[in-house]
DNA sequence: CTCGTGATTGCACTTGGTGCAATCAAGAAT
DNA sequence: ATTCTTGATTGCACCAAGTGCAATCACGAG
């Protein structure tokens, strides 16, 4: 038997995850989530740095399956190719979560609060990616903004395909890139 | 005379500024900024919808300086060109303001709760520059990325701008929007 | 059976932020 | 001159987020 209860910092994920759908991120409390996941506020802060961080907790799952897609790309590929490919795999990787994928995006939509830290998430993003493309030689500035592109085109697919889940999500992704590039075109 | 001392608004815009500077952002109290300003806590909220606003006040009259350039932008200017160009007129007019565009990006760099917000005001230059080439029957999703795009550039070169005050800042801005779309590139 | 260790907890405390009623300083109305 | 109106400021009570620190707990190792 464990010391405790198992998987304290699951058990309140899911205690948060479950609150924010039934009340809304704002009315819900720190002690509650706490409270629903059989431990107590203190506890949460030794788990999560504040509030918003509970809710992004598998995000960075998603974030290092990019990453390693990415490392793994074909060499050859040009920047902006390689990244959108690896959002791509990724993504594919997230469609048995659908339905959570769902929900989060419900709960993201109607809290500004949590768009603001989502924010920052990505901006992290573009700078890990850009890293990892800075090993493969790629200017710094290029890679930056490879990234940025590319995490521009994301939420968009994304979005798209949970609408319609029957859709083909690797051509949603290149039907938004043909668009982005469209949009900086080019006399 | 006024009824109270004038311009409280701005009294509290200055007293938060240079405590930042002096102490750092986390350092410092909105009850401190309120008792410099010579005002009191619940005064300040009254202002300013929380903390980090206060940071940001000015950066507003900067949007609407962009939208009113690109409003104003020749019609036949391809998107991507006119918000490039409305930043770039929008960024010549902060020139007499360099000392405190400077100590602005100081605090912002040492400072992630503000960064985090910067964030948020970005994208909602993104949402209303679109808004405006919308008016101009640019497609919805091609407005958003090129506003991206040219909202990615602009703090790059504005960066470099700050560094090297004797450039010359429109061509700073071509230059990135050319490493932009370099990044994109194309076989 | 004791000891060490890491997770959990309790508690006090600071700060951000809000709601509401009271007050204040001016200009307008009488 | 006095009253009225109006908007800005304030005081106060209160809730929730987040932190530091010491105590406690539940296990496995020795």
């Amino acid at each position: 038997m464990a010391r405790w209860e198992p998987d304290a910092r699951g058990r309140l994920q899911q205690a948060a995850m479950d609150l924010f759908q039934e009340r809304g991120y704002g009315e819900v409390t720190v002690a509650q989530i706490a409270d629903r996941a059989g431990l107590t506020k203190r506890t949460f802060f030794n788990h999560f740095a504040d509030k918003r961080e509970v809710f992004f907790a598998n995000a960075q799952m998603f974030e290092e399956s990019v990453l390693g897609h990415l490392a793994a790309a074909d060499p050859d590929l040009r920047p902006i190719d390689a990244v959108v490919l690896a959002l791509t795999h990724a993504g594919l990787e997230l469609a048995p979560y659908y339905e959570f994928a769902k929900a989060r995006i419900a709960v993201l939509a109607v809290t500004p609060e949590l768009q603001e830290r989502d924010l920052v998430k990505s901006a992290g993003m573009v700078v890990s990616v850009a890293q990892v493309l800075g090993r493969r030689g790629v200017p710094e500035r290029i890679a930056t903004f490879a990234a940025q592109a590319a995490l521009s085109i994301f939420p968009v697919a994304a979005a798209e395909w949970i609408a319609h889940p029957t859709a083909d999500f690797p051509a949603l992704m290149q039907k938004t890139l043909a668009e982005f590039r469209e949009s900086l075109a080019g006399a």
